[in-house]
DNA sequence: AGGTATTTGTTCAGCGATTGAATTATTTGC
DNA sequence: GCAAATAATTCAATCGCTGAACAAATACCT
């Protein structure tokens, strides 16, 4: 496939060190049953001797743990299985959101071990506000995590609009942001993270983004390249390739939801004309169904939605096979762009599944060139509301299995 | 951005030297001037005594010279230039095509060395015989090679259809082939290619991949994320992200020709309805322009249309105006989706860009999000014809560069 | 013209990490 | 109770990078 990317920088001796590090970790984390040293070795195809000196490291700096013997049949000494340490770094996920606050702790296993949601309403909220309440419930978070004995050693923020590399928000539309420098509004407040060499402190990002990569790390077994649609009052998609997040080359990645599907169609505040947000955001099938807008606040009316088709509304029913179709369209596209084999319902959409898949799929199996030879899954995405807290934390923990040395050199 | 990937296996003592050659490799095909091993040792942080070692294998395996001392101000002993060497290994490229067979061999500093097209309508022939007859065209470019002192070490052939990873082509419309097994037929000729470790001695590709990676290769400056879209009777495109292909997950990214552009419009022969290549691809532009079929073989409609669209014809101007506006609303969601800042119009829009380039960026203007903060280029291809061969041949020189161990290790 | 500063490239002892074989540890099966 | 089998550790050998000293070659200054 493609060619084997070589470290950027250059190889010292060290470097080796490190590397293997990464690898025997990365087996670890990997494995669905907890290896024994002989195991790590066949499978990296270093030698036994090299894997004992690597868990050695690792177990000093309280990245594993030695677990019980697995039961195993025939003769010989029994192993010590290797499992990801429930003790020791952890990253920390927020997400600002239209109606809600969250934070979420993840271990390396990329288990939840805390998690607070803070409903209200944060359009009418100051930038700087919203992000002190979120710092607020970190603090908890981070007094819960350290009771468990975990260090937070990063922390990932989602935001629904466009990210810069400098953690600049250019641009939420539907939560009223406007070139928020988020990094410097946080940096006023206490810090509530272990600085590690080579983890950054802060990482802001889209929402879509960091909820796909939730959703990449939910599932250890499972595809890694598909495109992630969270479906909100914006439409907006993470794209995960080879099991790498996709970004752009600004970072600005996965508007799908501008991807025309009526070039002559509706007017969308983008500026363009027939985008796919007129078609399948979420005022777009809350209007298709008939359901006026004043009675329903933003975070019920996917529920909503799905109780009315639940029941057999028409009008309910037309507006999401409408809305899937034009999914479907944008979908279609993208599939036969990228050549991916699965799409994940995610947001708002993930509820809505069961209505929006078949008109999907049957664009898809209409418009994909080559649907016919191997086909395209579309399911619901397995995590719930705040996927793109719990996908920030886990990019955070993730990195730390990725990289293992700096909190190693830290840890001593 | 991305996470460091680490090598996919095991790290082993010798990998240390395997990765440094070619991070020097590297630097120096990078290399605007030939750098001296000292200008190395500081760009790559390594030792001089390092480079010095690693230079050493370089130049014994022939994969580098040293050029004559670049003129530099100050005092000092003056630097040895080192530079790709024009002898040693080299990459052959092979091209099927509706129109023409072509063969080239590209050096490792990307300079085509020979060069073979024989025009001929491909479609009444078989695989079999249209392969034969590369085949022989390949022979007189090996021995033109030899003559030169270029070592062929492995093929790519560029086909304008889908192919699987075993090099299986699976239908290639324009051409009438269908489930072509293309290492086969070749099997049964003598080989061209000395084989090295780690090259393999022939991949089967995509057209418009290959003209993408040709691309890439020709500006050793440019951007390392872009489209490549070639505008033939069917319009493919290769997606280059980080300076790497991506090729989807079973290889048959790019069919941008399939893109729906108008979801209720024109049926296409792939099944759905409305896609690009209704109204963008050649036949499309033609038949807009108010050109008899019958009157123009394949290969000149292109260049007939620039030359009445020179002329100011208004029908041939409409026909491209709509081709760029259809081919506009395209890529307008591919840059939304993608976040791509260069777009190359290559194959038979090469011709027609000055036409096709305003349309198109009207509506990448109209509906691209972040179109406001950075602007995207959208510019012709510099390869001309046949840049899928020369792509396909550089590929393999590309390899060698990026993984010289197995070259040296053959090589002695 | 001669000396000095400056930059390039090489040599060499030292060291860290992997290797491979030998050794120890622990259990099953006969 | 003993042999076979598997897991993990120990240790000398080896490979490749490092850092510093050294040799080479030129420009600048007096």
């Amino acid at each position: 496939m493609s060619l084997t990317h070589a470290p950027a920088g250059a190889v010292r001796q060290g470097s080796l060190r490190e590397l293997n590090l990464a690898l025997v970790l990365g087996r670890i984390a990997a494995a669905d049953r907890p290896p024994s040293r002989a195991d790590l070795a066949t499978a990296t195809g270093l030698t036994r001797a090299t894997v004992s000196a690597v868990v050695e490291d690792l177990l000093a700096g309280q990245l594993v743990s030695e677990s019980d013997p697995a039961p195993r049949s025939g003769a010989g000494r029994p192993a010590r299985g290797l499992v990801l340490a429930d003790q020791g770094p952890a990253g920390l996920g927020l997400e600002v959101n239209v109606d809600y606050l969250a934070v979420c702790v993840v271990d390396l296993a990329g288990q939840v071990r805390h998690r607070t949601v803070h409903r209200a309403d944060l359009r009418p909220v100051a930038p700087a506000d919203a992000l002190a309440r979120l710092v607020d419930m970190a603090g908890a978070a981070r007094e819960d995590a350290a009771d468990q004995g975990l260090t937070l050693v990063g922390a990932a923020l989602a935001v629904p609009g466009l990210v810069d590399d400098a953690g600049l928000v250019r641009l939420a539309p539907n939560l009223g942001w406007h070139d928020v420098p988020v990094p410097a509004l946080l940096a006023e407040h206490p810090p509530l993270i272990e600085q590690v060499p080579g983890i950054p402190a802060l990482v802001v990002d889209n929402e879509a983004n960091l909820a796909a990569l939730g959703e990449l790390h939910s599932q250890p077994t499972g595809t890694s390249s598909f495109l992630h649609i969270s479906g909100e009052v914006g439409i907006g998609a993470g794209i995960v390739l080879d099991g790498a997040l996709f970004r752009g080359v600004r970072g600005w990645s996965g508007e799908i939801g501008h991807l025309p599907v009526h070039p002559e169609g509706r007017p969308c505040r983008c500026g363009g004309q027939g985008c796919l947000e007129q078609y399948a955001g979420q005022e777009a099938i809350v209007a298709a169904a008939g359901l006026a807008r004043a009675e329903l606040p933003a975070d019920t009316a996917t529920a909503r939605l799905a109780e009315l088709a639940e029941g057999g509304d028409p009008d309910a029913l037309r507006a999401l096979r409408d809305a899937g179709t034009a999914l479907g369209v944008a979908v279609a596209g993208v599939v036969n762009l990228l050549d991916l084999d699965t799409v994940v319902l995610g947001g708002g959409y993930a509820a809505l599944a069961p209505w929006l898949c078949p008109p999907v799929l049957a664009e898809i199996g209409a418009r994909v060139l080559t649907a016919a030879w191997s086909p395209v899954t579309v399911r619901p995405s397995t995590l719930g509301a705040e996927a793109a807290a719990v996908g920030a934390a886990g990019s955070v923990a993730r990195r730390i299995v990725a990289q293992p040395a700096g909190w190693l050199a830290r840890a001593g």
